[in-house]
DNA sequence: GAAATGACAGAGT
DNA sequence: GACTCTGCCATTT
């Protein structure tokens, strides 16, 4: 099995935990807005990389989906129920990217 | 040091 | 409106 895993070991991986830390309670964020506040709005597979790796065990990291709303690749089921998306009704499963607009962190200024 | 991998994003068709 | 391709970045082997 080759599970090539990334550790918290650089300054932008930390950057992107804090981030991810800092998705207040109730909202989500897309990996675009997380790395755009690691210091690379380009980064969002680097972050998608990060997070794989689980370098940082009780973040949040089911909170950070993608920008279209979705889950991404990642096939968390069991993951969304116990995330709060459940701040708007439901993220995933039926309405989907609308009540994600509502839930969606509003970090992104662009 | 270089290549391969990967939980994306955005633009174009 | 939906699908496809390319680009960008970081980490691991």
């Amino acid at each position: 099995m080759k599970r090539p895993r990334a550790s918290a070991s650089s300054a932008f991986t930390r950057r992107v935990i804090a981030a991810v830390r800092r998705i207040p309670p109730g909202r989500v964020t897309t990996y675009g807005d997380i790395a755009r506040l690691a210091g690379k709005p380009r980064a969002a597979r680097a972050v998608g990389n990060i997070m794989r790796g689980g370098g940082a065990p009780g973040l949040p990291y089911h909170r950070v989906i993608a920008a279209a709303g979705r889950l991404g690749g990642y096939g968390g089921n069991e993951m969304l129920r116990a995330a709060p998306l459940r701040a708007g009704g439901r993220v995933v499963g039926g309405g989907g990217a609308r009540q994600f607009s509502a839930v969606r962190w509003p970090s992104r200024t662009r």
